[in-house]
DNA sequence: GTGCGACACTTTATGCCATAAGGAGTTTTC
DNA sequence: GAAAACTCCTTATGGCATAAAGTGTCGCAC
């Protein structure tokens, strides 16, 4: 998890929001520039994870030592800001309302799980203090102008966009966690499971009699896989991910219909 | 994010599951155990954090160096996986079914949420390969047994378990993470954001056209405190907690209700 | 046209981190 | 009594962010 930067708020809001310095005058011409330094920090950590994103990484790509960086940007943790930010550029913003807000919100939810698995980098983005740059706000603006389609009051619909980024967030999670530990491992989700099955078999010998409920889903096929060619897991995500949006939406109509503690409550 | 082990599995899951390893003749008496190891590793994660867990701090805690714990632990990822399996033990087993399945489906929510507070480590542990300890299993188990109430087909309760826990882990860690930051940095969150908010009105004094929706919201109280004692976005997390519940066991019922697309399709 | 100061960038150093390797000392078994 | 096995320590090694100081370049004032 990377924590949002603390230095001086002044200048990281600069950058972010792109506020240009006055010409300088004296020294030699800069060989880079934020942007290029945002664009090829952001090449990393969607090749190589987050984990892999580091500032001698970055200088290394555009020919500088890991210190050249620091001349441009206050550190690392301004840098994942505007990482961050930029990266949200690309969701887009116009969506059509015409078959109502339900498709509306479900394309977008689409497009937030597409963007959290091309940049898994972003689901270890703390949201605790957020960047407050233009384009997360943007994507964040848009998300809430469909949703406002509902017609919930401004508390319940604050609420109700939480629960959706959250779900989004947490299922995209799974799939990025599944292919970097592949990736980083170098064993696949088939051959973990294997040598871990066969291991549980013998220090737990009693399994189905110590957790029923789980040798029942087992038996029922709760766990079956459905295309040899995914990983398991992701495989799961994929379906929670359609399913839950159909069960969480389904929720919000039913707030819609009788609005009770769940409702326009305060 | 920490990743599971990929050590020897043989090894980790003797751990895990407390295979008892066959007395030991010569050498010197052990000092030091597994669990009072585990014990302290998860005091030292509760106090400054996942970040702050380091095999030196848990050594120094013991007395020790940080080498010292290698002679009972293969490293640090089993060490995690340990502290992960262990802290599920303290989960409750035994839930009240009388009320119906959502009553007991509504506390153990409740139950996870506070499990994740008080071990806010616990939500950067990877889910991509689980740990597959006693501990979590049971856990698990008890989720599953109370859903499985709601009589949906083994497949859609999977996807269902899936998508409460997504949801329980993402608003927990909302709030773990606004914690988290204030700890760490010293500021807290009503410093934070008054400075940022400065000087975001400096540099973007077009705010309320250029993201007409938010400022809508800002108008209608989307954003308005109601517990000036608490963290805004702890607060926003905890009425997302028990909005987005109703809302998700809303949409679970509607699914049981008219087994549509979301229903007990394969 | 010269020199100074500002600047880009590098080198070096500090202090973290996990953990590999090897060594010292203790205890049990033969 | 000696050898083997064990615990724990010291000492690397190579990674990380970033502080501090050094080098060379450039533009402007004089």
């Amino acid at each position: 998890m990377v924590y949002a930067a603390q230095g001086d708020p002044k200048r990281s809001m600069a950058l972010l929001w792109g506020v240009a310095d006055p010409g300088r005058r004296p020294g030699p011409k800069q060989g880079l520039s934020v942007d290029l330094i945002v664009e090829t920090a952001i090449a990393v950590a969607d090749a190589d994870g987050m984990a892999a994103l580091s500032m001698r990484a970055v200088g290394e790509r555009l020919g500088r030592t890991a210190m050249a960086l620091y001349t441009y940007v206050p550190g690392k943790n301004e840098l994942v800001d505007l990482m961050y930010d930029r990266a949200h550029a690309e969701l887009p913003v116009e969506y059509d309302l015409r078959d109502g807000w339900r498709a509306a919100v479900t394309a977008r939810a689409s497009d937030l799980w597409e963007f959290h698995l091309r940049h898994p980098w972003t689901l270890q983005v703390s949201q605790a203090r957020p960047v407050l740059g233009p384009y997360e706000y943007t994507a964040f603006e848009t998300s809430l102008r469909l949703l406002r389609e509902t017609g919930l009051p401004a508390p319940m619909l604050r609420r109700t966009i939480s629960v959706l980024y959250h779900f989004v967030r947490g299922a995209a999670q799974t799939v990025a966690e599944v292919r970097q530990a592949a990736a980083a491992t170098g064993v696949s989700d088939e051959e973990w499971w294997h040598a871990r099955s066969a291991v549980l078999e013998e220090v737990a010998p009693d399994f189905a009699s110590r957790y029923p409920t789980l040798a029942w889903m087992e038996g029922e096929g709760g766990f079956r896989m459905e295309d040899e060619t995914v990983p398991y897991l992701e495989q799961e995500a994929r379906e929670t991910f359609t399913t839950g949006l159909t069960v969480i939406l389904d929720g919000v109509e039913a707030a819609l219909r009788e609005p009770g503690p769940a409702g326009p409550a305060q």
